[in-house]
DNA sequence: TAATTTTTTAATAAAATGTTAACTAATTGT
DNA sequence: ACAATTAGTTAACATTTTATTAAAAAATTA
């Protein structure tokens, strides 16, 4: 099971507060809440959040403000922040973003846009974080677009074969075992030992058989 | 680097025009001022700002007056113009807005807010104009004049579709993800999986199937 | 407001991908 | 060399994902 994200919301209306609260609560998230921007950053330390939700209309201190003052300090510069803004402010969209914000919800909130917009976001950092284009002698690989360059020729991988291709490539010459490989390409689902034959063979047909080798008893590698 | 911006400063107070030039020069915008409204018209066409920041409040002819004055004019009716107002004087967001104004500070100015904000409405001049028109193959799309013509012959494209053909336009050959597409084209709402199928086959059927591929398990690529 | 167009959904068909099972081939240990 | 073990191959079958409709809902226009 996943760990489920933390956030705190910051807004100075507390039924926004409670609204947010109850629809995310719902959605299994832990939630921390302060009705300004001074309260949500001395609370920052303590709550460590994944996501920071921002009104940007607050008295005192802006939601723009909050965001600038969060992406200062050194252990929070990368913390998801998504903004609530009235649909009227259009300028805040930009200022937001120019300030630091990864998204923004308009008001009214509608509580399944707010839920998948979470979602959405979450998964796009942890996704993010180890991402980057693998390029080893003659082929490229690039997870962000899902493309394979062979000595050139984009080659096209169903996606079980490119996950696991990219996974091999993640560190050339490395012995990857079938149980290593089973469970990050297949999580925690169950499938046969002969499956990941037949993907391995697919592969191969497509970019030959000169970088995977098979290490018997073992598992298989990619290599240069 | 990108060439830094050109902001004309306009305010009867001195102190003001100290105050934002500085905040604005340690910025790297290049600065020019004007202290009445005539004099900021009349250094318009040599200055050829990027952005205008006017006050609201100015003897003589006050900021609402001059900003109409500049949108008479056919060189300047896109121009950026920010206005400065006292917090109190909630009327002039609207009267601003309504002269042509792009967004507006309220005093005391906060340097930090100022320059994020300046920095924004530029950011956002700058976006607009990436909205060129495209031209793959036979394929000319543009976005300026929601025109689309193939092979010659002009295309039409319902609101969606277009902003859906335009968006995989924008970098051919790369895969854009079902969740990439749903976070730009429908950024306010939630659809189904299938509402992006639908549309893709409407494209195809004004455009053909060639340029359109389907990536399993990942989304769509536009190639040439 | 009615008519028309656009957008979305829902149901189902079609296609592509993924998995298994049965069999074959290769490798390893004795 | 000969079991025993492990991997490769193939095709059938299962599952997942997309395509295609038609119709409902929403938005626009007359």
């Amino acid at each position: 099971m996943i760990e489920k994200s933390k956030i705190l919301l910051v807004d100075d209306e507390e039924d926004i507060l409670e609204f947010l609260s109850y629809n995310l609560k719902k959605e299994g998230f832990k939630i921390d809440t302060a009705n300004n921007g001074i309260s949500a950053l001395k609370k920052l330390e303590k709550s460590k959040p994944d996501l920071i939700i921002l009104d940007v209309m607050m008295p005192e201190m802006d939601g723009i403000e909050v965001c600038e003052k969060i992406r200062e300090q050194d252990n929070f510069d990368d913390v998801l922040i998504l903004f609530l803004t009235a649909r009227s402010e259009e300028y805040s969209e930009l200022a937001g973003f120019s300030a630091g914000a990864d998204d923004y919800i308009t008001k009214p909130i509608k509580p399944k846009l707010l839920v998948s917009r979470v979602n959405a976001i979450l998964k796009r950092k942890r996704k993010k974080k180890n991402d980057g284009p693998i390029e080893i002698g003659d082929i490229h690989i690039n997870k962000s677009n899902h493309k394979l360059l062979y000595s050139g020729k984009e080659i096209y991988l169903a996606k079980k074969e490119f996950n696991l291709l990219y996974y091999l490539m993640t560190v050339p010459g490395k012995v990857f075992t079938r149980e290593e490989i089973i469970s990050t390409i297949w999580k925690d689902a169950v499938v046969g030992d002969r499956t990941i034959d037949v993907h391995i063979r697919k592969i191969r047909e497509k970019i030959g058989s000169q970088h995977i080798k098979t290490i018997k008893g073992i598992g298989y590698k990619f290599d240069i």
